[in-house]
DNA sequence: GTGAAAGCGCTAACAA
DNA sequence: TTGTTAGCGCTTTCAC
């Protein structure tokens, strides 16, 4: 009699209590089959009433749809990552989606494991996302019995995928720094067996002509300055503008920059790429730069894998989403 | 006959296969009940053979147990968040318990809904995790039919919570400037509205003794400049020491010194808190700082959601959780 | 318009 | 040791 109390309610409390059958119970909830108008409201009236939820579970092993699907990340969380995490979540939620997070720190024996739990779960598809675009998965994902959506990765031919557009947002750069009147433009980045690296050098390489001239180094702040520590101590005309594989890098410049005494952006302009606020904010001038879009990358992947557990088709391939330039201040016209 | 290749293997189909009844497959499977070695082996080799992986939603239904459970995040996968949620993730994957990652974005609609969703996947605990200690969750999580941890985050009295111990993380700071025989320490923090913000101005202030002086501004480097503009503009004492309440206020604090000339560490020591890398080991000198161990958070949380989930006790109360000292450049013995 | 009955894939008494 | 049976909470024909 009282253990009922602890209980939690289920669609057999709410018949008990509207005096309907289970059935009925059920159609009038859910809206399907034909129920009177009254019973209909009577029996929503109890659900609510004696705080009647259903049981996820139960309807899942029935109805072959768990609404909710795994996020495979290859980082220990990054800051890639979150904010394509934050869009996946962000467009499925009101759709009624849930996302499993499962980091593998890029370890296999713990992608499978992650995986395997996700399949057992019967999630309705899994997005996979990278921290950058060349490298495989720690795990097999193609012939699985779910969809999947690669994010920021790529996937085998003929899956569904996307990234930023790396040659759209170095070109974003070189032309924004050339509509400031700037013709010398250094290219300083990252290393050279980052795909994205090679497609933002390329692309700078030939939106800038003759006179490219790029410095391949690590993601660090101290590479950036040991490229304007070098640069500027040859001889021969110099840069009067910088474009930046990275936010940090970017930081690194500026202030090899500050300390020979060229000033930004009146000197020299510089651009970045990332956003990642915590540098591009602080760095004094706050820096320019590119940013991925990442939230947005999320939220399209979050659209595609919706559509797919609905059962619909998804065209496949790459789609390489636009980049955006913020502007701040370490960039600007020329005073000479 | 041909429409069962899609199909996703069941334990009907292992029995089957295994010329066994479900039940003995099950047992055979699970270890459960009494099982010839001989049929058990030749069910599980068939298991494997044949593909089959246990219906995770079939499973929980009955038992009860979902083996997931859900993580309520406050900010939009802030910093703080994450490390926290991969030491959750790191404890309970090997359990077999998965996660599911709830943005709030502390809205308390958004936070409703995911904590809907989260109950009625019978999900079989919560954690909640702020990015302070003394702001209320944006949802009512009093009263839930399953157990609730709090990370970074102070729940009601007698629930469980897990905090780092900022009293000891600002000790470890002014004791290891004093050890360096540093006596005239200043200390430049973050908002006074902050619990954690007053908590390590007290211990900073009980260390130090005479001579405290307490600076509060925000959280940004530019803070961290004007803070030094100030003081070292101003006539009397200088300080030989700063213990900073963030890493990006060390960071303003250091390069405000070096404009003005003067040595980190040899004029003065600074020590930075949080450890967030991409400031701490970039910044010249690289940042000793105090790190809050976000990650064991997250593991002991973890831990104590899986004692709960399976029904055991675990002792209320506010888990403080020390700090560790991560020493860099940025301190240093006097140099005179 | 409503209800009885079957069953999703699995576990757990209990019988054999 | 193995098989039969009865559900977990729900949706969904299909009679009435």
């Amino acid at each position: 009699m009282t253990d009922r109390d602890t209980r939690r309610r289920t669609i057999h409390d709410v018949a008990k209590a509207a005096r309907v059958s289970i059935s009925t119970a059920s159609n009038a909830l859910n809206g399907t089959g034909r129920t009177n108008v009254e019973t209909r409201e009577r029996v929503k009236r109890v659900a609510k009433d004696i705080g009647f939820r259903p049981n996820a579970l139960a309807r899942s092993l029935l109805t072959k749809r768990s609404h909710a699907i795994g996020m495979l990340t290859n980082d220990t969380y990054g800051r890639l990552t979150l904010p394509m995490a934050a869009g996946v979540s962000e467009v499925l939620v009101d759709q009624g989606l849930s996302v499993f997070l499962c980091a593998t720190n890029n370890d296999p024996r713990l992608a499978r494991l992650h995986l395997e739990a996700l399949l057992d779960r019967q999630v309705d598809g899994i997005i996979f996302t990278a921290t950058r675009l060349d490298l495989p998965p720690p795990v097999e994902l193609t012939k699985l019995p779910v969809p999947v959506v690669y994010v920021f990765a790529e996937g085998p031919p003929d899956s569904i995928s996307f990234v930023p557009d790396d040659i759209h947002g170095a070109r974003l750069a070189v032309e924004h720094l050339k509509s400031l009147s700037r013709s010398r433009i250094l290219h300083v980045t990252g290393p050279h067996d980052y795909l994205a690296v090679r497609r933002r050098a390329e692309a700078y390489r030939e939106s800038v002509g003759s006179g490219a001239e790029i410095l391949y180094g690590d993601w660090s702040e101290e590479w950036g300055h040991s490229a304007i520590d070098e640069v500027f101590a040859r001889k021969g005309p110099r840069p009067d503008a910088i474009f930046c594989g990275n936010d940090e890098i970017a930081r690194g410049v500026i202030e090899a920059l500050r300390d020979i005494g060229v000033r930004v952006p009146e000197d020299v302009a510089v651009v970045g790429f990332d956003n990642w606020e915590v540098i591009s904010k602080q760095t004094r001038p706050p820096l320019t730069t590119i940013d991925m879009q990442l939230k947005e990358l999320g939220h399209q992947a979050g659209l595609a894998i919706l559509e797919l557990a609905k059962g619909e088709e998804v065209a496949p391939g790459t789609n390489r989403l636009p980049c955006s330039l913020v502007v701040r201040q370490s960039c600007g016209s020329m005073t000479r």
